[in-house]
DNA sequence: TAGATTGTTAATCGATTAACAATC
DNA sequence: TAGATTGTTAATCGATTAACAATC
């Protein structure tokens, strides 16, 4: 395995092998190919080809990589396997549904609790607690938490996200609508809905014009 | 305004130039330079100067562009003028969460009613509709819906795609950690968590290194 | 052995950045 | 006029794809 650098490019295709790998049932052969990978994903096989070079120690020719190894190399390579403590602020609609999604302990991340400058209630249904924001400093450096998970309105959460660096956190999750500040050292990662809907909508538009 | 093909990383970036002109107050001046944008976005302003050139156009040299002209060019350029209807299946946690977001008005996106399989409510607390699968089809092609959006645990997500289609719909919007396949003439945009964890555990993980 | 598959080196493609001329 | 800003043309950079040798 090649610790080089790796780029962002190969790192957002990462967790889809996995996923990938994870849904094969335990009953099927050990080994996989580049090529089947490939197929199942609708990819080229030079590129995943290359993108597993990164992370694993190698296939065999004629056989290919062994499943379970392959799944174990990129879940390491992800970080998957240490988990990642994380605390939210905003506990409106979309806060809480991340919070209340079990997934994320597929990938390493575990919310510890909410934070909302008017909490409704102590606690979300599914137990988590819900803080006032009075108390956001004590428990991250409490808890040493180094990621944020921003899900208030967008005027806020450019105050929010300083709160947030100022408790010592390094990885900011964000998905205000809104651009955020910050120092060279905190990573921002905007989970951009209108990205998205831009894609999917210039689609639409050319879909339409084909058939005027 | 050149109408020449757009890439995909354009695109994307149009959102965000969009939603920062929005922000600016009232009160300031109508003009706006690609050097301030690219400054308030932490951007390049060749890049800002050059993405701004697909959909506008032109600025006047020495004092910018009109910032009514060029929110309408953008948000016209990414159809946010025409409402795009769409239906939502899977009415859990983050169904429900995108079902009542009102922001999605602003992105032209209208999200009519939900599905489930087994609806819990015949309607959300917005007072949204959750109908059975079993109207699906007919609700679809009654109101011409062209835009899915799949909120179902990942392992059911390949059958509802395959049902949206069936129905008439060209763009998936895909929130479950699933490839999905699909004729050529659909669009998948895939709405990663997992890829936004991936590039967030990274940078924790480096900066981890950087300290010990 | 023959053929499927891996991994690497070179070529292509596309997107970003730099340099510069044009304009108000 | 001088200088800020636009828009374009050329250079650079990075990522993807193609070609091919190596291996079991």
């Amino acid at each position: 395995m090649q610790k080089k650098e790796i780029s962002k490019a190969v790192l957002k295709r990462l967790p889809g092998y996995l996923a990938y790998l994870r849904s094969i049932p335990d009953g099927s052969s050990p080994y996989i190919s580049a090529t089947a990978l490939a197929g199942a994903l609708g990819m080229g096989e030079v590129q995943v080809r290359k993108d597993l070079a990164m992370v694993s120690d190698g296939g065999r020719p004629k056989i290919g990589y062994l499943r379970e190894s392959l799944m174990e190399d990129i879940s390491q390579f992800l970080g998957y396997d240490n988990t990642t403590d994380a605390i939210l602020v905003g506990a409106g609609k979309l806060g809480q549904a991340l919070l209340g999604y079990q997934g994320f302990d597929a990938y390493g991340l575990n919310i510890l609790a909410a934070f909302d400058a008017e909490p409704v209630a102590d606690h979300t249904e599914d137990g988590k607690p819900i803080y006032p924001m009075s108390q956001l400093h004590s428990f991250c450096r409490a808890n040493k938490v180094l990621m944020g998970i921003i899900t208030v309105p967008a005027k806020h959460a450019q105050t929010v996200c300083d709160q947030l660096i100022a408790c010592g956190i390094k990885a900011v999750w964000n998905f205000a609508a809104v651009h955020l500040d910050v120092p060279d050292n905190i990573l921002v990662q905007n989970e951009n809905m209108a990205t998205s809907l831009a894609v999917l909508s210039m689609h639409l538009q050319a879909n339409m014009k084909d058939r005027k």
